[in-house]
DNA sequence: AATTATTTGCAAATAATTCGCATTTATAAT
DNA sequence: ATTATAAATGCGAATTATTTGCAAATAATT
């Protein structure tokens, strides 16, 4: 796990200012074991702003520290975008989330639940590509 | 091209009561060549209050009729789900969303790069599956 | 210590989704 | 065809999720 004045040190390379509000999220994220919620980080450091923390996560998102996860459930989540590559098991009903390592995307469905602690079916998977459209590079390399 | 009284019997078959609310929505998506949000839908069909829209979207997604889609936008989308397997290519920039077909997860990100009309660049893809847990399996058989 | 560009907090706005309830309607039973 | 009934709808309001404007605070720089 990362100390503490690594986390100052990636806020100042990618251009951050370190302040609290930005420590303290990154801790909660090394703290979390599964993928948070804006709401579930508001709730946990009461001290700082919704806002805040809104801003932070975006800002964060941006600059790579933090990764975009989407779940289903109707608001996002994120986790730290250093962490080994893995994947998300997803409870339809429940909204229960396991993280599932080593899963290249060859190994079957079926090898992943045979390997879960908490999941008995696999029903769905979604795989989604994020990257930059042509109009938008060309965008980028005027400006 | 599904013809309309397949919708019909498509949604008699899943317990769904035919009502041209529903049919007029499948007909949307059957129209669109791209994954729509609830918003998309409620704007296309003004004479459909946005709650039934929203209803239809989570009950059709509960058949399996639609396919719930995660773009990072601050909305879901949805798309039918007798589409021909194919992912989607977000652009992190504006949004703007093309569907990759022909995509085993074995091809390359930068072949799909190559082969697409609108993206510069693969940043990020995202992989999740959806499932039942096994505390939800078991609830579900006892009722 | 003074300057400056960021960041924060607060309050309010907007967007996305859901809910309660009275009414209507599709289907099944007569 | 008529009726009974469970499901679906519309409406309005409530919730939840996220964003914004602006003034005050603060981190980094000089």
């Amino acid at each position: 796990m990362r100390k503490k004045g690594d986390d100052k040190m990636m806020l100042r390379k990618s251009g951050c200012k370190v302040t609290p509000a930005r420590l303290a999220i990154l801790n909660v994220f090394k703290k979390a074991k599964k993928p948070l919620s804006a709401q579930e980080v508001i709730e946990t450091l009461h001290e700082t702003d919704q806002a805040t923390v809104y801003r932070t996560l975006k800002s964060l998102e941006e600059k790579g520290i933090l990764r975009h996860i989407d779940l289903r459930h109707n608001h996002a989540h994120y986790e730290l975008a250093d962490l080994a590559e893995h994947h998300h098991l997803v409870c339809l009903e429940c909204g229960k989330i396991e993280i599932v390592h080593h899963c290249g995307m060859e190994e079957t469905q079926n090898r992943i639940v045979r390997s879960s602690k908490h999941f008995a079916e696999i029903k769905q998977h979604a795989l989604e590509f994020y990257g930059i459209c042509k109009s938008c590079a060309a965008r980028q390399k005027k400006l």
